[in-house]
DNA sequence: AAAAAACTACCGACCGGTAGGTAGCTTTTT
DNA sequence: AAAAAGCTACCTACCGGTCGGTAGTTTTTT
């Protein structure tokens, strides 16, 4: 998909990323960005052809890091709820990863021109983790589970993630954990139900 | 609080929720707002002194009538589930409330500026959906409902109504209510084993 | 009651500043 | 020597905000 990435190019992206994640598309300027990239703002476009253009190369790099990371949360096996170490590496994610503050930010609230890309884009992103976790799930209740429970759960997990998401934009650390505790409760009772059913079904 | 509205200074705060809802703090503009409002850019200096101004006048106004709402949705006892009634309004409410689209957006995603006034403003909003749901659920449960599980519970309710809130913003009408189902299934069967609980406790 | 003063809401013109973007020359890299 | 990437200088468009002034109403004074 994208041509050559050169030093200098990955220079300008990184420092959009950060300006973009930290202002927004109407907020974040372009002379800004290309001071911190170390160059002047005219000398931008000889790396890409617009804002525009800039904003969308930041958004796909967001999304390629950020899915694999999302994946590899999935990988090991959990020990115990499907879908948990997603959740419990948000907190540090969002503070080390200005690509996950930026694809946060800009999914939920999108400029208007872009809002189809974007959408497409995050869209993509979530059907993976919530592919993900069926898998997870499945994996974890046994042969026996119902596709009709597995959507709902699936439902479920999606709302979760979402509302640990918005947690991470405006309440603390403390309020964070407490929430992903309490619903991480109604999901391990749930489940388990689920194995119970499973098993004599 | 609150001086005299007159009916001038109405029309320049209704253009402005929608313009602000719309497009956000920075991409709104005073000619734009002005211009719904039947007037010159210069003539809203008549009637407030800043945008920063409006846009708090604007955020108080969305409160008050966003806070009377949500409080409605828990005056008349629920028939099934607490707090349900202001999850299933949710969806008409985002379509037919200006001032709710405009709370939304700003409060995930506020300018920069005034972020403080704002958080103080939402999180006042949000401890009393809080607090509304917490006494429908004592009222549910019956008198031996432990502070421990109440808490747990609000927080788990919490999290459903910011997930709520984003399922609005981002995906369809459709998953919408399939979210709202999931979560719903989970949290009644939390709370019924709450109810059974607090019967021979 | 009439005149004077004050006030309100509005206007067009304009301010300094910044935005994204372009033209054309110079430097660096290959 | 050609191509890529940098630069300075500049453009137009728009931003939030202020200015001086004006028409019309309300309040005060005489």
């Amino acid at each position: 998909m994208s041509s050559t990435t050169t030093p200098a190019l990955r220079r300008v992206l990184n420092a959009a990323v950060v300006q973009f994640a930290r202002h927004g598309y109407e907020g974040a300027s372009l002379s800004r960005i290309a001071a911190d990239a170390g160059i002047r703002k005219a000398s931008l476009y000889s790396h890409v052809k617009s804002k525009d253009a800039l904003f969308l190369a930041v958004f796909e790099d967001a999304l390629e890091v950020e899915a694999r990371f999302a994946h590899e949360c999935f990988e090991a096996p959990e020990p115990t709820l499907p879908g948990l170490r997603y959740c419990e590496s948000l907190l540090a994610r969002y503070a080390d990863s200005d690509h996950f503050r930026f694809l946060l930010r800009t999914s939920y609230i999108p400029p208007e021109s872009l809002f189809h890309e974007l959408q497409e884009g995050y869209e993509g992103y979530m059907q993976q983790l919530l592919m993900d976790f069926t898998t997870a799930l499945r994996r974890h209740v046994g042969g026996g589970l119902a596709d009709q429970d597995a959507e709902v759960m699936g439902h479920a997990y999606m709302g979760l993630v979402d509302s640990l998401h918005v947690a991470l934009i405006y309440i603390g650390q403390e309020r964070f954990e407490a929430r992903l505790e309490a619903l991480e409760r109604l999901m391990n009772e749930s489940i388990e139900r689920l194995v119970a059913g499973a098993r004599h079904g």
